[in-house]
DNA sequence: CGAAAATAGTTTGCTAAGCTAATTAGCGAT
DNA sequence: ATCGCTAATTAGCTTAGCAAACTATTTTCG
């Protein structure tokens, strides 16, 4: 299995892939709305805040491969839902630092409950091996993501 | 390796997938713009219209798994670029259907032969197992999409 | 048969979330 | 101390989704 990694099927799973990511990111957004009140670039942009500690909006920015004024909306939004705390950077007067505050780590503990959620709902009818399979995937596509930088 | 499929490890690997294709997505769409001239949904349609023969705007609408409006909009912007069909439906008046002509069969065989497609490029970074591990949470994804259905 | 209900596609107007360009405020080097 | 750089924001644009309202046709049924 995968034993021929030919250029030809190598860009058809590439067309394969950008197809599904496509479609089940547009299915996200629908369920995010609909379900969370929090969408997903949001849903997103909190987790790494509270993965890669407390950071710049444009070191975050970055990491979540967005330019600063998308993040200073997201920010602004995270902030309305009183899930993130702003302070003062000592080391630039022009910056802060973002945290996530207690209400947001409730926030991300009860998204990654919830059983009900677009794709917790739908991995629970997979069997383990196909979970394993997107698991690593997810995973994969973090990691050709980093790689990038033009 | 994937023996234990607790609820817990579901809905982590949930949250994760979920944040990967919402950051890959978002890359998708600024190379779309920059590259090919055609946004990823109307790329993801015209592949759509291709794979399943000709078909109705509704039927089209069904499959991408977006409203009648979003669909009529997208479709508008694949006629501009000339790349459909339109054919009056023999068998319901008020429609009609939707089929690739020679230069949409040209642009996607264009799309999927260009190697250095945002995914294309990263995925020959990836060693062919990896690559198949893409291949096949690409067919999963789809395949939990089917089954939705509310 | 003909009127009412249902359905296909479109139009209109809204929202979310990205972008660039321009602005404001603070940093740092000459 | 000033001038250029950088951080964040603001303003305005674009894309792509949605729902509601509209038009034209089909289907149903009295």
């Amino acid at each position: 299995m995968a034993a021929k990694t030919t250029d030809t099927s190598l860009t058809d799973t590439a067309s394969h892939l950008r197809d599904a990511i496509v479609r089940t990111s547009r299915a996200l957004r629908q369920e995010a709305a609909a379900e969370t009140g929090l969408s997903p670039s949001a849903t997103a942009a909190l987790a790494t805040i509270n993965r890669s500690g407390p950071l710049t909006p444009s070191e975050l920015a970055e990491l979540e491969r967005v330019k600063r004024p998308s993040m200073t909306r997201t920010l602004g939004c995270l902030e309305r839902e009183g899930l993130i705390e702003r302070t003062p950077d000592p080391a630039d007067g022009r910056s802060f630092l973002v945290a996530v505050n207690d209400a947001g780590r409730e926030r991300l503990a009860r998204l990654r409950r919830r059983k009900s959620a677009y794709l917790a709902r739908r991995l629970r009818k997979l069997d383990p091996a196909e979970v394993d399979t997107l698991a690593r995937a997810a995973e994969l596509l973090e990691r050709i993501r980093e790689d990038e930088r033009g």
